[in-house]
DNA sequence: GTGATATACTACCGAGAAAGTAGGAATTAT
DNA sequence: ATAATTCCTACTTTCTCGGTAGTATATCAC
């Protein structure tokens, strides 16, 4: 029942585009500069964003990333799931229609109340409500999202 | 955010244990054998469960294992905090403590917030909902549990 | 007390995922 | 042209998952 660091890396990617992205593109080398972070890796998990259409490339040179749209229209849920993959604790749980058992299941209710309940939070959560938190806090930390 | 086979293999042991171990013990060979499961692997996961005292072991020749309280004293929760180890998303969303920095963390809420809405799940069924719904299905289900 | 039947403990193993690293190709502003 | 940047893909290293195996220990039945 973990979340991977390619899910926090991702938060912590999209949060800074957001609070530094106002004005065009953000480098990744800016980002991971800032994020303590190497480029290298983070280079995959914003590959994974791009295609997800939340964010937008601009190559060469002053190229850079940007939002594709406004912060407060991007949810946690977006995010994690272009970064993670899915957020159910079983396969079935997402899509019923994946089990052909499911309603013979014993179990299977649980997962899908653990799944509705995840994404009932990570849903309600957008990006500008992390942004905002972020300006708040001055310390960057390190040890939480390590 | 995966639940393992620990955990679900884990519930199927605990729920056959509620549904065949009405009077006194149950072997693990027994069980292997109804739940289609390979018994050395099983012998790691009810230890685990032992350890948590939420079954009892019986040793040598009629031995086996038995609940140590009533099925409907005994949580979803508690089995899968047996076997999976914490159902936190992250570390810190369990204990904060171990978080020097949690309050000065952008998404330390995130986690805790889906911590709290799946032990909300998992701590209101208990193992007396699994083994009344076990015996309303005589169909003994593979896919999913897998 | 000797088998047969169980659990207890611990070491091992292979496959796959997680978490990066590395290198080069393509694109673009200056 | 060249420096800065993204894009793509392969590689590495470490860890976890899902078991298997063997041996020691305990107990019942006879």
């Amino acid at each position: 029942m973990k979340i991977s660091t390619k899910g926090r890396y991702g938060l912590r990617i999209m949060t800074d585009l957001a609070v530094n992205g106002k004005d065009g593109c953000v480098s990744l080398k800016d980002i991971a500069e800032r994020e303590h972070l190497s480029e290298k890796y983070l280079e995959q998990i914003i590959g994974k964003l791009t295609k997800a259409e939340l964010v937008e490339s601009v190559r060469g040179a002053k190229g850079g990333y940007h939002l594709t749209r406004p912060a407060d229209k991007i949810t946690v849920e977006d995010i994690l799931k272009a970064t993670e993959g899915s957020l159910a604790p079983v396969a079935c749980a997402e899509d019923e229609g994946k089990c052909q058992n499911y309603c013979d299941c014993v179990t299977s209710f649980i997962w899908t109340e653990i799944y509705k309940a995840t994404i009932s939070v990570v849903s309600s959560i957008t990006l500008k409500d992390l942004a905002e938190r972020s300006q708040s806090i001055d310390k960057i930390e390190l040890e939480c999202l390590k």
